[in-house]
DNA sequence: GTGTGTGTACTATGTAGTTCATACACCAAT
DNA sequence: ATTGGTGTATGAACTACATAGTACACACAC
């Protein structure tokens, strides 16, 4: 499998590539397996490890520095920003993020709340318990 | 306004018009303001409606009926289908569906379930409110 | 028959976005 | 200075999608 050049980590198709590595990141600070300062893999490195395009690396890491998640300064390795007011909203952002686009998704369908937050509830503990599994 | 030619509806850029109008539809049936067997504007009028390309309107007028929700005869207008068992889980399906993108896009994040509940029920809320302003 | 409207099918074109290939400038170590 | 590692920039290639244009077969009304 992946003899096709395809990216190796969960990916999806629908979105572009480049983001979902931003994500990956966001992700990576927001549970503190990255934290302030610590450096991150070359491009790439990035590139090898995930099996993309150093360049669709390199697009990730541009959008991150514009969002000041990362610095990078001359050629030296770029690390993670020591600014804990930008890292400690990254959280809030992609709940917010995904929170936003699921009530936007289902606004229109007129569902009661108590009724969503049940299926959420159902279907989050169900996914949590097949992770589990899944690890075991 | 619209002068460019573009969709009039509110549609996003990420998605392909064709499936959001496949996704308009579902949640007229979902929200019972189409009924089985009620007849559905011709490709051409619904291409002149939303101001899109007839094209794009056969094409999600295709996807309908490969996905049974209408049915077509002849040249008879189009209507939506009488088959209940499939009306029944429109709906179901709409909600399944983004529970599911939504769940998946916070499962990494480790968020409590109380958290998370608390905020949808939050946005869900001001969403609401913020609609009942809009119309009056 | 004529005309109009239906659904359907096909090709071609334009466009936007993503990814790839390549090249360049810089720095550090050997 | 040469080699190998950085980050960076640019243009080509490729894909998906929407659109345009046209065509055909059918049915119903006049």
């Amino acid at each position: 499998m992946n003899e096709t050049g395809g990216p190796i980590v969960p990916f999806n198709n629908r979105d572009p590539v480049y983001l979902q590595v931003v994500r990956h990141f966001k992700v990576e600070i927001a549970t503190g397996k990255l934290t302030a300062g610590q450096v991150i893999p070359s491009r790439r490195e990035l590139a090898a490890l995930m099996n993309i395009n150093p360049n669709t690396a390199q697009k990730a890491y541009k959008e991150m520095e514009d969002q000041l998640l990362i610095v990078t300064e001359g050629n030296s390795p770029s690390r993670v920003t020591t600014d804990e007011r930008i890292l400690g909203v990254v959280r809030e952002e992609l709940i917010s993020e995904a929170v936003d686009a699921f009530v936007a998704s289902v606004r229109l369908i007129g569902v009661p709340v108590d009724e969503l937050l049940h299926v959420v509830k159902r279907k989050y503990e169900t996914m949590h318990s097949q992770h589990k599994e899944a690890e075991s």
